[in-house]
DNA sequence: ATTTGTGCAAAATTTTTGCATTCTC
DNA sequence: GAGAATGCAAAAATTTTGCACAAAT
């Protein structure tokens, strides 16, 4: 059992990102905690924000350094292996709950959605 | 009516991206695309998938050059405004269709998901 | 012919790393 | 004091752009 370490930027970062509504890139992240932290460096935000991901206490939206791309208009959903870092189609079908839960949302005008299911593929699983 | 423009290399890339079950990310299209069009070039290849993806005919899965992140650990899901870029909590309660729809997938051992509504926010709806 | 696309190389962005120093436990 | 975290600057990796030439309508 390894307890997490606590530093004053590490603490700021996390305390930063948990208090936004939004959920900003590093780049914001580090430009606004730079007002009171003016040695802070970048790095130390891409370090820590991997970190908390890593430890379970963060997420990474949109991850993964590079975009992927899809050519399949029809909607379907997404399969993100964490180990092969592929994105495959899910073979799931279309859940009609969720348009219904868009279409109540009054929060924002609401024209689609993405889906990405997260997981081991199968093919990674069988590499055992 | 602009209509679309066809050439070698946006026909190729197009083709490709639809033949593939994986949705790969422009480097890797490029790499597969090279081995019969050794000229292609890799701008080549961002420019046409942007194009694509503006035509309609193609998606940009995470999108956006810089990740996102998020501290928010209790399940929720997103809201990501076209107009702004940036990315909200979605006020929307959690779907169990979604999580049920997870456990019969045979095609992966899924633990977890990420759901994000597009659309424009309340605050950029407002701003005309 | 005119417009649009391509390749190449250079620039801009975003993210990661190496290393000496400083901070936590 | 040992191990971990930081800052800085340099390096990678990813994406975009400028421009001369080629291709498409």
């Amino acid at each position: 059992m390894t307890a997490v370490r606590h530093s004053r930027q590490r603490d700021a970062i996390y305390t930063e990102l948990c208090s936004r509504g939004d959920h900003p890139t590093a780049d914001e992240l580090y430009a606004t905690l730079r007002q009171t932290m003016p040695n802070l460096s970048l790095a130390t935000v891409y370090r820590n924000l991997h970190q908390l991901a890593e430890a379970g206490q963060g997420n990474i939206l949109y991850t993964s350094a590079a975009d992927h791309f899809d050519a399949v208009m029809k909607p379907h959903y997404h399969l993100y292996c964490r180990q092969c870092h592929r994105i495959y189609d899910a073979d799931i079908p279309l859940i009609s709950e969720i348009d219904r839960a868009a279409q109540n949302c009054t929060q924002a005008d609401i024209d689609s959605y993405s889906l990405v299911f997260e997981g081991i593929c199968e093919h990674c699983a069988n590499q055992h």
